[in-house]
DNA sequence: CATTTATCCTGTAAGC
DNA sequence: TGCTTACAGGATAAAT
């Protein structure tokens, strides 16, 4: 599942493969795709087709494409990967994926940019005046990893909070970029449990916890992300590998690597939470 | 207003 | 074997 580091990866490679050519041919195959794009798809290819993509920016688990002229300068191509979105970067004569949503050819004849999507979660929009912070995302939280990402706000705004700290990390205009794997893995490192109340932390706990948040997600993006299956790789297809590494996500009924107590799996927000019962045990006044 | 829940989607795997 | 059910979960609209 696409998070930060998975996000980043593929922000990346994606610069690498796309900045400074010229999009010719724009192809969507599923309306869905680019649901988001509110004037339609006809109206999101003929946007298009003619721009030159200038780079590659993130925020959170949001990429954005910057897009140079001939029309209004400054749109911005959005894209979010959802659960399992692909930005891939494949030959023009490569057969086409079964989940392809979206083709992006380019004036070069160069190698096509792809969107393929099974859960079809993500999309793909063309945000007006968008290249420098879209404003679709204008309320997403800066991520750990900006430069100008403020932590004693961030602390500040968590202990304000009347909930969860799991559901705080995964409140994307509080901080953005963690999803369920990492928010546990941040979790399990700092011995806390998931429905820790929020406004129970002390300034020092809060700032400990985003030092585990950034700790994570920086070593998962030095490994290539984390994949379970191969819904999740780079713009070349390849799976990072952090998954051997993770402590808690998915590790039902394994001993935990501190104490050696089973991790046990528990419903959590229609989905699933990862802990250690002994090193993180359940809070006397637990907020779900 | 703040917070929580339901919903979107499809492939895989487990259970009967 | 074949069918049904649970699960994966990010973002957001709707509900509380």
């Amino acid at each position: 599942m696409p998070e930060l580091p998975e996000v980043e990866t593929v922000r990346s490679g994606l610069a690498k493969w796309v900045t400074g050519r010229r999009v010719s041919r724009v192809e969507v195959h599923h309306p869905r795709a680019v649901r988001r794009h509110a004037p339609g798809a006809d109206h999101f290819a003929a946007g298009l087709v003619g721009r030159t993509i200038t780079g590659v920016r993130r925020r959170g688990k949001y990429l954005w494409l910057p897009l140079d002229g001939p029309g209004e300068p400054g749109d911005a191509v959005l894209a979010h990967l959802g659960m399992s979105g692909q930005l891939l970067v494949q030959p023009a004569d490569a057969p086409d994926e079964k989940h392809l949503r979206v083709r992006v050819g380019f004036a070069d004849g160069g190698p096509e940019l792809r969107f393929v999507d099974q859960r079809t979660f993500g999309g793909l929009s063309l945000s007006a005046g968008g290249a420098d912070l879209p404003a679709e995302i204008a309320h997403i939280a800066r991520d750990p990893a900006d430069p100008e990402f403020d932590d004693e706000e961030f602390v500040t705004a968590l202990r304000r909070r009347h909930t969860g700290v799991k559901r705080a990390l995964l409140d994307q205009t509080l901080i953005s970029g963690v999803g369920n794997i990492y928010a546990d893995e941040a979790l399990w490192r700092a011995k806390l449990h998931w429905a820790r109340p929020t406004e129970t932390m002390t300034r020092p706990a809060a700032r400990t916890l985003l030092g585990y948040v950034r700790e994570v997600l920086g070593e998962a993006l030095r490994a290539g992300g984390t994949s379970f299956d191969t819904l999740y790789v780079n713009v070349n297809g390849e799976s990072g590998y952090f998954d051997r590494s993770l402590n808690a996500y998915g590790r039902d009924g394994e001993p935990c690597r501190r104490c050696g107590t089973p991790i046990r799996r528990e419903p959590f927000m229609n989905r699933s939470s990862y802990r250690c019962p002994r090193c993180q045990p359940r809070p006397r006044h637990p907020r779900t």
